[in-house]
DNA sequence: CGGGCCGTTGACTCTTGTCAATCGCGGTGG
DNA sequence: CCACCGCGATTGACAAGAGTCAACGGCCCG
């Protein structure tokens, strides 16, 4: 999700129109407002009236959804570039907080309205968004459902960093996080990227660096 | 996911124009091609590319994704009604099957270009049904990653009960189907339904009659 | 230097998966 | 019409993968 393109699905839902200007990671009016985010502060809640969509400016952003009891669900981390917050319905169905310290441009929804008869661009990139989120959450169900802890991390190490374009990388997210994302505990998160370690496939200089040694073996590991 | 009425999200997405007709179970042009497919039939497979948009007319749709071993998830039922096969790209990335014997309109994708300038109704039941796939995905990665074999199946009864309106129901599908839909093994969709109908929370009448006898238990049992 | 937090590791438990036998229903053919 | 066959579902015994509980380690920050 590093740029945003329009697809034939996307295009079709609008009148086709001169697209104006883009700039690398995805169209957006210049209306929109910027904040900071201290770590694990709270974006939105669940339940919280659905007014603004966001994107990522700077450091990532996770959207969970909570059990009575408490156990959680990461659906997704959004890196910047990325817009999140999009729904049906008035309320939110799940919350988004900052990973880590994280800027964030949110846009009032309510301003679409003209927007989607004048500047298409905006409207084409929130339908992307949709089933961007709609196909990543495919893929996670597949992975959530069908695939061993091993698995789990493999594909996981392998998402992050092909969206980031790099072998070599720092989580932002805590081993929690991770957990919460992949369906797993800490304890076997961790006990897996040791796995994998010692297997050679990756290196962990630090407890938040990876360095992916051997992609093609890591490859076979998501299925 | 009975009738589909347009959320604000949607509405926002499109200049305001007075809809047309409904149907009851969400507008569509008349210009589709109605079919009927049989048991396990495919109506389009991982790969194909994405030319149509489908709905339900009578029985029930599949859609699935595989791993190379064989693996399957499947991430939702249709039931009628329901539209399906929207996607980013033009690549299905899952495919899709009738569950049983199934009736199903398509719509030509490329027919939507001047629809959405001039017919509304279409793009947004598009749109609407987009953000549903999403929010239902949402809940099924939290059950998915979050939930044990006898909450999984609570919640799946729950889910179809709701949508069929019906505290007793047959369901249209197989053990296996609901297995990979839930994330489990046919034999513990097995156990924990009996383990259900031993404590009074349904009842069994024949293998694929479901009859619910204590909700509030089951919601109970949802988290 | 010390405390706290996060992550790792180990020992053990338990839920769910695996393998296998049996059941039961529905269809088919004698 | 009934017996047999086959497939899907159930049940049981056992295995294994992941979870739980607990101790320890390392790192950051005061």
């Amino acid at each position: 999700m590093q740029t945003i393109s329009p697809t034939p699905a996307a295009t079709l839902l609008f009148r086709q129109q001169p697209r104006r200007h883009t700039d690398g990671v995805g169209h957006v009016p210049s209306a929109g407002t910027v904040r900071r985010y201290a770590k694990d502060e709270e974006i939105f809640g669940e339940g919280d009236r659905t007014a603004y969509y966001y994107k990522v400016v700077e450091g990532t952003v996770r959207t969970s959804k909570l059990l009575s009891d408490g156990r959680r669900q990461i659906g997704a981390f959004y890196l910047p570039g990325d817009l999140f917050g999009i729904e049906a319905g008035d309320e939110h169905r799940f919350s988004a907080e900052a990973v880590g310290e994280a800027k964030v441009v949110s846009y009032k929804r309510c301003g679409l309205e003209g927007l989607a008869a004048n500047d298409n661009d905006f409207a084409v990139a929130i339908v992307e968004a949709l089933m961007q989120a709609l196909a990543r959450a495919q893929d996670h169900m597949l992975l959530l459902g069908r695939k061993s802890a091993i698995e789990k991390i493999a594909t996981f190490l392998l998402d992050i960093s092909e969206r980031l374009n790099e072998d070599s990388f720092e989580l932002t997210m805590s081993r929690t996080d991770i957990a919460d994302h992949l369906g797993l505990t800490i304890e076997t998160v961790s006990r897996s990227l040791t796995q994998l370690e010692r297997k050679g496939y990756i290196a962990l200089p630090s407890t938040r660096r990876v360095e992916l040694r051997d992609k093609p073996a890591l490859a076979q590991l998501v299925g």
